[in-house]
DNA sequence: AGATGTATACCGAACGGTAGGTAAGGTTCT
DNA sequence: AGAACCTTACCTACCGTTCGGTATACATCT
């Protein structure tokens, strides 16, 4: 979750994704980000082109983070309720290690402020919604999960949950036990409510 | 979900929340705002004031229709399993009602953009989940769920879910069988995965 | 060693354009 | 006449972006 360049355009890179995320595109001015990151307007266009090139790059280099995330913790084989605790536990510990672009993802995700130039941006987002249903089915054909259940209404419970505590945890900086809730988060539902 | 003045009024108020929905607050400027409703500038503020006061005229309607909603709901005295679904649709009955209202709403509650002058509205939004574990509360001492499960986690996965949904259903107009949807959400988290 | 050339990294000032907002003045209705 | 409603014309502040430059550093030629 880098830029991989110089420290200068790292460290716009970051003060972009904590403003970005806090205001939405259209809510941060260059000025601002460049008097927040303390080089002159021009230098972030030496770096990277455009208001729209700073947000583009944002969203790279997360799709790149996500996708390396997903492919690791399925080649650990371990059951579907593991697997699903261990990519939540994975979620929460980004927001942790990296809480600016942590941040930043999830606002980009949740807000409807519509971009043009983020579309398959969106469009990509869905695929850890696919996955999430591509696993339960895998529980369901491994004996772990019952057959009558929905699918993909579970992995939206699932999803949806997952997206909104991250929301959360990002709003109050709170320091949560957030590897016992995702444990909680996948037992209620797997147990469901039902006496 | 009315505006109760003027036409001129509620047609601005109306185009006011299609714009604020798919844009958010910057992304919509009063040139705009005036062009699509096709009246001048000064007239949207001769009715509002300012900017902010539309996008405050929406947050408060929006408010009082959801109390109303949630009081009338409760007075029918249902089991839990079915109050939470009659909740649930009638949610989705709202987006198909007033399809610029919901979606506006549900872009508020989403973004994360920092609009100073929302916090309360935003406050006023934890009320609904705070119902929803009163709600679940009800049923474990009713003896419809078992008193081991977790009210908080299971109002997080229930509230988020039916913010999603919604979110999903303004963003794709497709035709849902909104009804039949409600059931199963509220059926996926009862019953559980498990066998 | 010193002069010259060139690339990188940055900045102050200014551009055309648009933002939110208003002053002043017509209509229309009562 | 006066209140309610709505417009044209205009304001200032700020927007994203670019221009024209500078400072440094390293390579090349003499």
């Amino acid at each position: 979750m880098a830029c991989t360049e110089t420290d200068t355009k790292e460290h716009i890179f970051k003060i972009a994704a904590q403003l970005f995320a806090e205001k939405g595109f259209n809510g941060v001015s260059m000025r601002e980000l460049s008097e927040q990151s303390g080089v002159s307007k021009p230098t972030i266009y030496y770096y990277f082109g455009s208001k729209e090139g700073i947000y583009r790059a944002l969203l790279e280099a997360g799709i790149e983070h996500t996708q390396a995330d997903v492919a690791r913790i399925r080649a650990l084989n371990l059951s579907v309720h593991d697997e699903l605790v261990v990519i939540i536990k994975e979620k929460f510990r980004d927001c942790r290690e990296y809480p600016e672009f942590s941040k930043f993802f999830i606002s980009v995700h949740m807000s409807i402020e519509k971009l043009t130039f983020i579309n398959d941006f969106k469009q990509r987002s869905d695929e850890p919604m696919m996955k999430l249903e591509q696993l339960l089915q895998r529980g369901v054909e491994s004996g772990e999960f019952r057959s009558d259940i929905d699918i993909k209404m579970a992995a939206d419970l699932l999803g949806s949950t997952i997206l909104f505590h991250i929301w959360r945890l990002m709003e109050s900086k709170a320091a949560n036990d957030s590897d016992q809730l995702a444990e909680k988060i996948v037992d209620t539902l797997c147990n469901g409510l039902r006496k």
